[in-house]
RNA sequence: GCCCGCGUAGCCCAACGGUAGAGGCAGGGGAUUUAAAAUCCUCAGAGUGCGGGUUCGAGUCCCGCCGCGGGCACCA
């Protein structure tokens, strides 16, 4: 009987469903498993098999755990609110709803052929009312506690457009749709005061199962640094500059000070001398976006204006000139700093550009040397200060807190904290999101006036009031007009019929901004729990049976923002006591990169051969230049990628060359898939050609789960065949002499269990081709198949099921106990013990496993390799390490 | 520039500090076939990116480089 997955998976997907075979099992008796993929965004590209490895990890966990005794929440749903759709319904005329409710249709018929193990009665859309209600209300939570509020910032606004931009965005000062200009103003936002809560999302990181690389972006994101601010007496009577710094002790050092060209004292320090010049560079810092900012490092070169004013150093009277410059931010600390350029390098540069003096106060401990033409960094106990005063000849660590006490006694330091973690900007000018359920009182210049007709009138922006919660959801309004208008309100604000409103004779206007795609994200791991609750967002009761999530997989691209808004979300929730655990996701990982197949790429100019060690970056794609192009480090002229096949080119000691021409080395690596590169896989063509099973066994077997690792079409083949072998040998079933495999047997059951405990998918499927091959050559008992196909059920579940039928079972393979082992079986009584003399290995022998070291020294000393190696020489030294290895040391 | 990860056979990848090979792809030879595909059997193939060090023993630990990938980047 042949083996054929087009058949046999729709019919066990077919029967997992009628017999609600993954239905959440709420038996509490049993301990509990809540196993989390990152749900997706279903784009109209449809699922990546860079989903299908994460999807079927969790799947693998999922299925060995329920098998393991666990009651397993293994929920999936859909982040379906976002740009694509939206810009989907502006160019084709679908309303962004269908389009979403399309592509998720698909998704999920793409996510079920893969036979996952989803319990569907729990899926969540973040775009159904009956979901977002619950996301308003938790901004209601966050409003009525003070950590929503409004603020006006600077936002990249683009007019064409008609939206905010995401600094992402903007390349030179332009949109990076379109090429529109783009400006800075400052815009009426929501905020989330994500900030408060800086010190514990940093502090609650400790003893999470989280990936560590993970763990310090989320560190450095939040950035918290310790240190002092400081107060500068000006000239002007009256007002002060009060500066940040992490560096208290160098403050005899302080020779400028600078602003950031946005400070407000800018204005007031600027005399009339300078006035124009100072104007000037402010103007054109402040139409900078971050991002054309950061670029400017590349240049490396500092800029900035004197503003004629000078400030008064507190520990020295000393009178220091006032500067603004973009280097200094205006977003971080206090926006505006004390320069000492001795001691730090962005300072040191600054001063080098302008000729400001340079005044080392910090020294070497011990009197080591300084570095030349940079700043001198070091503090701590290593560095002592100098030219300090009454400071001199104080370690840097004990002058920081002797100044900073000193100056507060004076009333001009504190102690500060300051984080680069900034406010959660929470406002999207967009139509599909989440509309914000605020709204405000409208002033009517006319009593008898109508906002909708356009009469005169104001929005007290300044007076917020919630929807009341039992108005919930707040309904995103149907419209065919998502359009951009021009208008930083959005589009919601041209449905004027459902902007305005009125109640007791006085009119309301509802906030027109929605909110970000993140804010769905946030929290949809506790709607798991609990998705129909039409009363509460979740029960207490499921929370805490389920709560936290015990294995949380996606990819790494979501190591900051998601993770950190979810684990804000939930810390406001504990607060509120809705949840009773701190943090939401237990353990982490994220799944490697699934990269196109490796390519062979050589580089021509014209059309010679270019070697691949003189191209340079290559370009982003574009439409008027078909191809892939990169430029050369010398010259301007740019290569054209040809790719080569295997025979086309050849081995070269590292690397590969042209077959044809061997001095010139091609590229040979793997790129992300993308459309431009005409990479991509999709899993689907994979399915139909091979079956969900050896798609999910390849996913599996390609490497380690966490590292990125090429595609290959070729290697699936290796898999097929592995499923292929189960098949027969329960199919085609070839009998064996008593139990003759029964080690072998214990040893694969002990191992598969441990690997897939421990993410190590690919060896786990290396022990079980071991085993199948020894069953399918030597014959196989019983035990032996049905141990095969229990083993092999998490990775190819339609394949054991129909095995497991095979085999004269009723019950689904899904639903009986993981096989046990017997330790005393995975255990050798022979050994083949290595010899090495002096570390090198002479030859091995083959002992009964409590050989004692006699025993061995022995054997090993009978070997002629080892006579040899002994021969003339002295045993001074017998390394015996039991049951791994001898060693014999001579001189 | 800084941080993290990774460099093992033609390729993808394994290897508690203890025989460099678990597994897979590709390749050679053979069986089967009219032939090919598929399948089966079988063989060969690297001394672990480079240079030092620690150790009885290093792919594994330490130091310094190189390459690839990812992240951060004027945060005072």
């Amino acid at each position: 009987m042949p083996y054929t997955p087009r058949e046999i998976e729709p019919k066990w997907q077919s029967r997992w469903k009628a017999e609600r075979a993954f239905a959440t099992d709420q038996d509490a008796s049993k301990p509990k498993y809540y196993v989390l993929d990152m749900f997706p965004y279903p784009s109209g590209a449809g699922l990546h098999v860079g989903h299908c490895e994460g999807y079927t990890a969790t799947d693998v966990l999922a299925r060995y755990k329920r098998a393991k005794g666990f009651r397993v929440l293994h929920p999936m749903g859909w982040d379906a609110f976002g740009l694509p759709a939206e810009d989907f319904a502006i160019k084709h005329g679908v309303h962004p709803h269908d389009r979403t409710q399309e592509t998720i249709a698909n998704f999920k018929k793409q996510i079920n052929s893969l036979g996952f193990s989803y319990d569907w009665e729990h899926e969540v859309d973040t775009t159904s009312p009956e979901y977002y209600r619950w996301t308003q209300w938790i901004f209601l939570q966050l409003f009525h506690k003070g950590l929503a509020f409004q603020d006006e910032i600077a936002v990249n606004w683009c007019a064409a457009l008609g939206t905010v931009l995401a600094n992402e965005e903007v390349k030179n000062g332009r949109s990076e749709r379109g090429d529109h200009p783009v400006e800075r103003v400052m815009l009426r936002q929501w905020m989330l005061k994500i900030t408060a809560y800086a010190d514990r999302l940093l502090d609650d990181l400790e003893g999470l199962d989280w990936p560590t690389s993970t763990m310090v972006m989320q560190r450095e994101w939040i950035g918290r640094s310790e240190g002092a601010e400081i107060t500068f007496a000006t000239e002007l009577e009256g007002e002060s500059i009060t500066v940040f710094t992490t560096r208290p002790d160098t403050l005899f050092g302080a020779t400028y000070m600078v602003l950031a060209p946005e400070h407000p004292l800018v204005e007031k320090l600027t005399t009339a001398a300078q006035r124009d010049e100072v104007q000037r560079y402010a103007h054109s810092a402040k139409n900078k976006s971050d991002r054309e900012r950061q670029e400017a490092l590349g240049a490396k070169k500092k800029t900035g204006v004197f503003t004629g004013s000078y400030a008064i150093n507190p520990v020295n009277g000393a009178k220091v000139p006032v500067w603004i410059a973009d280097y200094v931010l205006w977003g971080y600390g206090t926006g505006a700093i004390m320069a000492v350029p001795a001691h730090d390098q962005r300072d040191y540069e600054f001063a080098q550009a302008f000729s400001l003096p340079i005044v080392q106060v910090i020294a070497p401990k011990g009197g080591g040397s300084m570095p030349e033409g940079e700043a001198y960094e070091v503090s701590g106990d290593d560095a002592v200060m100098v030219n300090s005063g009454s400071f001199t000849g104080l370690s840097s660590a004990e002058g920081k807190k002797k100044i900073v006490g000193e100056l507060a006694s004076k009333g001009v330091a504190k102690p500060t904290v300051n984080y680069k973690l900034r406010d959660w900007v929470f406002s999207r000018q967009r139509y599909w999101g989440e509309p914000i359920p605020i709204y405000f009182p409208v002033e009517m210049e006319r009593a008898d006036g109508d906002p909708r007709k356009g009469d005169a009138h104001k929005i007290r922006y300044d007076q917020p009031i919630a929807v009341r919660e039992a108005d919930l959801p707040l309904r995103l309004p149907p419209t065919t007009d998502f359009k951009p208008s021009g208008d930083p309100l959005g589009p919601l604000a041209k449905l004027q019929d459902w902007r305005f409103f009125q109640q007791d004779g006085q009119w309301f206007a509802r906030e027109t901004n929605t909110m970000p795609q993140w804010a769905g994200s946030c929290w949809y791991y506790l709607r798991f729990l609990d998705p129909k609750n039409g009363e509460h967002i979740f029960s207490s009761d499921l929370e805490n049976r389920w709560m936290n999530v015990d294995l949380y997989v996606g990819g790494a691209e979501h190591a900051v923002l998601h993770l950190l808004y979810a684990r804000f979300w939930h810390k406001v929730l504990y607060d509120l006591g809705h949840v009773t655990t701190k943090e939401p996701f237990a353990k982490l990982r994220h799944q490697g990169m699934v990269l196109g197949e490796v390519e062979y790429t050589g580089w021509k100019v014209d059309s010679d051969w270019i070697t691949a060690k003189d191209v340079g970056e290559e370009l982003d794609p574009s439409e008027e230049r078909p191809g892939i192009w990169a430029t050369l480090k010398k010259g301007s002229a740019l290569a054209q990628a040809v790719k080569l096949s295997e025979t086309q080119v050849k081995k070269a000691g590292e690397g590969f060359v042209v077959s044809e021409a061997p001095s010139i080395l091609v590229d040979a690596r793997a790129h992300k898939m993308s459309k431009s590169r005409g990479n991509v896989i999709n899993p689907d063509d994979v399915v139909a050609e091979h079956g969900a099973d050896a798609l999910r066994g390849y996913e599996m077997f390609m490497g380690d789960f966490e590292q990125a690792k090429p595609w290959d079409t070729r290697a699936i083949k290796g898999i097929t065949r592995f499923v292929n072998n189960v098949w027969m040998v329960v199919f085609e079933p070839k009998d064996c002499e008593g139990d003759a495999h029964a080690k072998l047997r214990h040893k694969t059951i002990k191992l598969v269990g441990e690997r897939i405990e421990t993410f190590k998918f690919n060896t786990a499927l290396s022990a079980l081709m071991e085993y199948v091959s020894a069953l399918q050559s030597k014959g196989a008992t019983k035990a032996d198949r049905e141990a095969l196909v229990q083993l092999v059920a998490p990775f190819a579940p339609h394949l054991a099921e129909e095995c497991w039928e095979a085999l004269g079972h009723k019950e689904l393979v899904c639903k009986q106990p993981w096989p046990s082992y017997d330790e005393a079986l995975t255990i050798d009584d022979v050994l083949v013990i290595p010899v090495q003399v002096s570390g090198k290995m002479r030859g091995t022998v083959e002992v009964a496993r409590d050989a004692t070291e006699e025993q061995v020294k022995a054997l090993a000393m009978a070997l002629d390799n080892v006579q040899k190696a002994l021969e003339g020489k002295t045993l001074v030294k017998v390394i015996w390490v039991p049951a791994k290895m001898l060693n014999l040391v001579v001189k």
